[in-house]
DNA sequence: TGAATAGTGTCTATAAGACAATATCCC
DNA sequence: GGGATATTGTCTTATAGACACTATTCA
C-alpha cells in the first residue's frame, strides 16, 4: 500500500478502487506522468524507415527520440497522437494506429512517465517532406536483428549510414511497430497505407518484403493480392520505364483516421 | 495549450517534449489517473466467460465492472495488472497480457482516467475458485454479438441467464479482449492457457470453437495441431467417460508470466 | 451387444511455389 | 531488334475439408 490508497473497509472490499476515485483529488497525488510517442513508418529502397528527433536536453542528450508529447487532459490518446504527428511531422490523414503501453519504473530517468505508442503508416515521399523541416529530425533506416516476429529492439542507421543511439526505451518501441507490422500484413490490407494512391503489383509486392524481411513469391503474391478484392485496377499503366509498363492499382476501400 | 505546457522557444522546437520534463514536477499540474483493468476470460460450455464485480458505489452503482486498480507510481504495467489479478481474483502464475489501453475523456464521469486493460487467461476450474470469494464476484458468460474479428462491445450474463450490466467502457474492454483472443488463436498456441495441464485434442478444438465462435473440422484441427509440435503426448487417457477414451495430451512448453 | 467417441486412411478441392511462354514498352 | 519487366498459363506440391472405416471403452 503506498499512500495513494486508503485501507480497504467491508463495503469496498471488491471494486472499492473505482469507488476510491470519487473522493479522490486528482491532484493530491502524484500520478504518473502521461506521453504518447509516435513510430512513423515508412518502407523505400527495401528498408523500413522512421522518422525520429535529436534530442536537445539531457537525459540522453545527443540521442535520437521519436517524437512525442504529453497527453493533455482533456484529449483523448488517438487524438493526442493525431496532435504529435501534425506538430512534429505536419501529417494529417493518415493510418495511425496504437501500438503499446511503455511502463516500466526506469524507462525514464527522471520521473515516472507512462507512454501510449502509436504507430503511423505514410507512403515515403509524403515522409521526406517531413524530414526537411529541420535538421534535427532525420529519417533513418530501421535495422531488425531479428527474423519474422520474433520482437525485441532494432538499431537505426542516418542516411549516411551511421548509428542512431536511440534514446529512452524507443529502440524497443520501434521493434515492437515493426512486429506489429508484420504481424497485419498477413491479414489487414495495411501495405496499402506505405504506398501513394496508384501503384504497380511489385511495388506492393516490395514494400510486403521490407515489411516482412524476406523474399515473398512473385506468382503467388500476385494471384492473392488479385483475388483479394482489395485491389481495383486504375486503367492507368506506369509511364517512362524502360520495359514494359505495368498496370496501376489503387486500394479500393482505403482507410485513414 | 493547456496550462501544463510553456511557450516553445526556439532550441525546443522539436524534441522538446522530453526536454520539458526535466524541469516539470510531476505533482503540479494535473495529470490523467493511471489504472489497469484485467479481463480474466475463461472458456466452458461452448461460451467465452469472465469475472466482474459489482460496484457499490456511484457512479454505475450496481452494475458489474472488471476487477482493476490504480498503477503505484513505482510499480511496472505488468506487475500492476498482475497485483490486481492476485488481489482480486486470488490468481498467480497465470498467461496475462498487455491488451489496449482506453483512454478517452468522458469515459469515467468523475476524472479523466486511463486504464491499461490487460487480459488473463485461465482454465475454468481455477477459475470457479475465485468466484466463491464473495457474492459480488461472479463469472459471466460473455456474448459476443459479431463475428470473427469484427470487434465491438459485447454483452454478460450472469449463472441465471440475466444480462449484466457493465459499467464504463468495460464492454468494449471486454469486446477487445475476445476480438485479441480471436486473432491470436490462428497463430500462437493460446489455446493451452485456457485448459488444466492434461487434455484432449477434442477438449482443445472445443475451447477453439468457443474463442472462435465457430465449429471447427475436426480432421483437420487434429492434423493441424500434431504437425504443429507444440503437443505432447502422457501416454495417459481418460477415465470413466462412457465411450472409447481419448488420449491426453500437454502443451510442450507452457508459457505463463 | 450397442452407444458413443477416438483415431486412421483415402479422396478431392484449393492455394502456393516453380517455371515456361508470350506481351509490351523504351532504346 | 534487344533488353527488360509484365502478364498469362500450366504443372507440381502442400494443406484443408469430407467422408468412410476401424478401435476401444462402458453400460
Amino acid at each position: 500500500m503506498t499512500g495513494t490508497r486508503r485501507r480497504r473497509t467491508g463495503a469496498e472490499a471488491d471494486g472499492g478502487e473505482r469507488a476510491f476515485l470519487a473522493g479522490y483529488d486528482a491532484r493530491r497525488y502524484p500520478h504518473p506522468s502521461l506521453t504518447t510517442d509516435v513510430v512513423l513508418v515508412s518502407a523505400a529502397e527495401g528498408t523500413l524507415h522512421t522518422l525520429v528527433v535529436r534530442r536537445g536536453d539531457h537525459p540522453d542528450k545527443g540521442k535520437w527520440a521519436l517524437p512525442g508529447g504529453f497527453v493533455r487532459l482533456e484529449e483523448g490518446l488517438d487524438a493526442a497522437a493525431a496532435r504529435v504527428l501534425a506538430d512534429k511531422a505536419g501529417l494529417e490523414g493518415v493510418f495511425l494506429e496504437q501500438l503499446y503501453t511503455f511502463g516500466e519504473p526506469g524507462r525514464d530517468p527522471r520521473t515516472r512517465v507512462v507512454t501510449v505508442a502509436y504507430y503511423a503508416l505514410v507512403d515515403h515521399g509524403r515522409f521526406l517532406e517531413a524530414s526537411r523541416r529541420s535538421s534535427d529530425v532525420v529519417v533513418a533506416r530501421i535495422e531488425v536483428p531479428w527474423d519474422g516476429e520474433t520482437g525485441g529492439p532494432v538499431a537505426l542507421a542516418g542516411p549516411d549510414g551511421g548509428a542512431l543511439p536511440l534514446a529512452f526505451d524507443h529502440a524497443e518501441i520501434v521493434g515492437m511497430a515493426v512486429k506489429r507490422l508484420r504481424g497485419k500484413l498477413d491479414y489487414t490490407p495495411v501495405g496499402f497505407q506505405l504506398l501513394p494512391a496508384a501503384f504497380t503489383l511489385l511495388e506492393l509486392q516490395r514494400v510486403h518484403e521490407t515489411v516482412l524481411g524476406r523474399p515473398l513469391n512473385k506468382d503467388s503474391f500476385r494471384r492473392r493480392m488479385l483475388a483479394s478484392g482489395e485491389l481495383e485496377a486504375t486503367g492507368r499503366s506506369e509511364r517512362e520505364v524502360d520495359h514494359r509498363p505495368a498496370e496501376l492499382y489503387r486500394f479500393a476501400r482505403r482507410r485513414a483516421i
